[in-house]
DNA sequence: TTTACATCCCGACTTTTGTCGGATTTTTGG
DNA sequence: CCAAAAATCCGACAAAAGTCGGGATGTAAA
């Protein structure tokens, strides 16, 4: 599964976060960058580490999270193949705000800031490519805090369902499960739990190991406005 | 209190986030920046709007919000003078995530993005700025949303106190009242008001209209621990 | 000054969320 | 395949957060 028999420069160049750089500033990046592969629960960094290496995702899937002393954990977001993280460690110079775990075997590029300044340094577009990567996080973190805040946990479940659903059914995969969700949604397991039931009970969901399928979408949008 | 009668060029020297920038390119600025003065109470932006200028807060304050249909309100930050703010909306061509309201009189630069690009074009040095301030930001968001998840209310009152004291006093300006202070801190002002009142039965901080003065610092620190 | 409006305060109550014990079921590792 | 560990489920309960009515206080505009 590691790269490293595959050309680097063929993989910086498929970097959708580099995209446009020539032949040469690819080159200094690929001299530069490490390989590493974590497997599942592995802890990529710790909140409050400085981590200055700039992270790429090749494949696998993480969360970033951070979690309270009595060990709850809030998901800020699941981090999929193709994107980058630690941004803030690698470019502001500041400790982790989050922790990076594995949730399937997963393989990522470090990426050293010098050679990331050099790059931006050099090609501006790079740069304005992490400002864009930057905003998306924020606006997803706007989202999160707001929803925290000013929803139930029953409308985050539903709103949850809604955009993950392809066609009325959302299959559940190994990572799915309801201690993770709840994690991600701000709860814990028990009150998914009983949502997931009252939604079953009130015949808007129908939920086996499998899947969860949507019966009635207006339904559904109906009872998170009020929420 | 506009500043139009002072050379352009001189206040651009002073934004904080263009520091070690030449003249040439502040004056470029300078040609395409707009001045707007915002009265108490006035909206900067709307949530959802496509406002394309970058801002700089030259004096006043701002909060910047997310607001739920039925009213309620979820402050994500106040801006203070010498900020920035909607680097979202400006450079990564993205409709605002949050609502700019003022707090009091506020004097606002607009740049739009036209000449922002042709800068970061021009000056890397620019775009590390405005990357360090968009980890801030991404930092704040992660505090605010994991606390509102992780913490109770009482407990994010007092880290609040904690930060703000000023050698155990926090003086009560004018938008520190419980309406706002409530807003900022996800919840409604009737249940500030109680754990004020806890607070003060346990003897921990003695609260008055002009300001909150801190009794017991391990105490409340103990206190914050268990929530 | 006087009225109107916002703020705040408080007790009683409701809703939402979280906890706990214990019973199943499912998954994982040997 | 079996045993141990993890995840799920459920009812009863506890705690936290939010709502409501109503009164007191303060502040700003008429």
């Amino acid at each position: 599964m590691t790269p490293s028999n595959a050309p680097l420069l063929k993989r910086l160049q498929s970097f959708d976060f580099l995209r446009g750089l020539d032949p040469q500033a690819l080159a200094r990046l690929a001299a530069s960058a490490t390989w590493k592969v974590f497997a599942p629960n592995a802890v990529i960094f710790w909140e409050g580490d400085a981590e200055s290496n700039l992270y790429y995702l090749q494949y696998g899937l993480l969360k970033a999270l951070r979690s309270a002393p009595d060990g709850r954990e809030q998901v800020l977001r699941f981090i999929q193949a193709g994107e980058i993280f630690n941004e803030v460690g690698a470019l502001a110079n500041r400790t982790n705000p989050a922790t990076a775990i594995a949730l399937e075997e997963s393989g990522v590029w470090l990426i050293p800031r010098r050679a990331l300044e050099e790059v931006i340094g050099a090609y501006p577009q790079a740069a304005m490519q992490i400002i864009e990567n930057m905003a998306d996080k924020i606006v997803g973190l706007v989202a999160l805090a707001s929803d925290l805040s000013l929803k139930t946990v029953e409308a985050r479940y539903i709103q949850l369902l809604l955009e993950q659903a392809e066609g009325d059914v959302i299959e559940r995969r190994r990572w799915t499960n309801q201690t993770e969700l709840a994690a991600r949604l701000g709860t814990v397991p028990d009150v998914l739990s009983r949502v997931v039931r009252e939604l079953t009970k009130a015949g808007l969901i129908e939920a086996d190991k499998q899947r969860i399928r949507i019966l009635d979408r207006a339904g559904l949008t109906e009872r998170a406005r009020n929420g």
